[in-house]
DNA sequence: ACTGCCGGGAA
DNA sequence: TTCCCGGCAGT
């Protein structure tokens, strides 16, 4: 039960942890440092941010405004379970993984840009745009670069005869996915980060993507953005109620979204926040930590259903009408069951939505925390990995490639969850590996971090989120 | 030594 | 019914 609570630690390599239970105006800055911990527990104004650090791992349960930020830092693990405002953003960040039960997103990610001349093609992973390139504009083959994580794929290329002339056609740009199931609440977060110093060519024209697309009675907001010039191309679902209104100028960008039909009181989000300079050396290896910049920059949100920030309970408790408390047929089999959480009000669900490209969106659905969550298809499995890359994209095995997890699980028990993953879960130790190993609630989340375990597991029952496998 | 979880039991 | 745990099989 406190207020501004500040810890910062730099350049440790031992263990920081920072608990902060009921606790506002939360504080983490971990310069340098490896195996930070960080667990808020009903905060609001949940801020880590991470520079250069390893290990990182931030769990916050019923936050609300949680905010990390891991630039340049391995291994970020950020579970955010029923919290709202979410944001992480992990530039030039590897195996970040972000899972949020009940929670409202925004994210920001790295995503590989062709540089060819009047190609802007977007790639999840600089795998993926290398064989853009190697295809696309150099007539090459589509070979993937296999360093040592990747144990897969490494049969048949021999590499080493190669002038790795495609790490000069691409950039890395910093995008935001930001997403939000609730059309009334907020609609959307945007953070943009444009490669500054970048090597793009004519113009750094960048593209802004907004998208309004929606399998569910709920609407989606994503928003991909990245530059100084943009070009907003806006795709409608027409099956959605709200589209968004994005107005923006640089380098002070400003984000009015709202819903242009009306329900403007209560469904606009505005946001400012300023793309500040962060000088990015394009090196061939992207993760190369070069520019120890401080990722300074500022986000205002105005809700409209105002709420004080301060008080643990205090952003959280006027979000009171939630589509989703009123059981408003989220997936195949709608269940209502979260009223049973306590103190959880509503939850702004979410699911993380990715793309590249345009190319796909991967949604799935893990159980619930309530109590309830037995009773569920045995159909998806923690580890989509598989399905993922199995499809269009590389899961991208070169060094400097980010991963970006999102897990969001959203409902309760028939497939109402909503889980998004794309990338190997690459271990530290070892590259990938093959075998299904059934990673449960105990192992997932740790010991520590009981509390987000699935009722089974805590009960020492069989797990009911993470079925199948075994 | 640790994980997953069945069966049993207390509240 | 919810919650907890001894103990066991499997790794
Ligand atoms: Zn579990």
């Amino acid at each position: 039960m406190s207020y501004a609570v500040t810890a910062a630690s730099t350049a440790t390599h031992a263990a920081t942890l920072a608990c902060g239970l009921h606790s506002s105006f939360v504080r983490v800055s971990g310069l340098h440092s490896s195996f930070v911990r960080v667990s808020v527990l009903h905060s609001s104004f949940v801020r880590v941010s991470v520079l250069h650090s390893s290990f990182v791992r931030v769990s916050g349960l019923h936050s609300s405004f949680v905010r990390v930020s891991g630039l340049h830092s391995y291994f970020v693990r950020v579970s955010v379970l029923l919290s709202y405002f979410v944001r992480v953003s992990g530039l030039h960040s590897s195996f970040v993984r972000v899972s949020g039960l009940h929670s409202s997103f925004s994210s920001t990610r790295t995503m590989f840009q062709c540089t060819w001349p009047d190609c802007r093609e977007l790639a999840e992973s600089c795998s993926a745009i290398e064989s853009h390139i190697r295809v696309t504009h150099l007539g090459l083959s589509a070979r993937r670069r296999s360093r040592s994580l990747s144990s897969l794929h490494s049969s048949s290329d021999s590499d080493s005869e190669d002038d790795h002339e495609e790490d000069f056609y691409w950039t890395e740009v910093e995008v935001a996915v930001a997403t939000n199931v609730d059309p009334t609440t907020l609609n959307c977060v945007v953070s943009n980060r444009p490669p500054q110093t970048s090597v793009i060519h004519q113009g750094s024209v960048s593209p802004v993507l907004v998208t309004t697309n929606s399998p569910s009675p709920l609407s989606y907001s994503t928003v991909i953005c990245s530059g100084q010039q943009t070009n907003i191309s806006a795709m409608k679902n027409p099956a959605i109620k709200s589209t968004s209104i994005i107005t923006m100028s640089n380098p002070l960008v400003k984000y009015t979204l709202g819903s242009p039909n009306g329900q403007s009181a209560a469904a606009t989000t505005l946001l400012t926040f300023r793309a500040d300079s962060a000088s990015h050396a394009k090196g061939s290896t992207p993760l190369r930590i070069t520019s120890p910049v401080s990722p300074s920059h500022h986000t205002v949100i105005h809700r409209t259903p105002a709420s004080s920030p301060l008080g643990s309970g205090g952003p959280r408790t006027n979000l009171s009408t939630h589509p989703y408390l009123q059981g408003g047929g989220w997936t195949s089999s709608p269940r209502a069951s979260l009223s049973k959480s306590p103190s959880v009000g509503p939850s702004t669900v979410s699911s993380v939505l990715k793309f590249s490209g345009g190319q796909y969106v991967q949604v799935s659905s893990p159980p619930t925390l309530s109590h309830m969550d037995m009773a569920r298809p045995p159909h998806e499995d923690p580890e989509y990995r598989r399905r993922l890359t199995g499809s269009s994209l590389l899961s991208s095995s070169c060094d400097g490639a980010s991963y970006l997890t999102c897990s969001n699980e959203a409902l309760g028990a028939g497939g109402g969850k909503v889980r998004v993953t794309s990338s190997p879960k690459a271990s530290p130790g070892r590259g990938g590996k093959r075998g299904g190993e059934s990673k449960k609630c105990r192992k997932y989340y740790g010991m520590e971090q009981k509390n987000e375990w699935c009722t089974q597991c805590r009960w020492k029952k069989a797990c009911s989120r993470f079925v199948n496998s075994s």
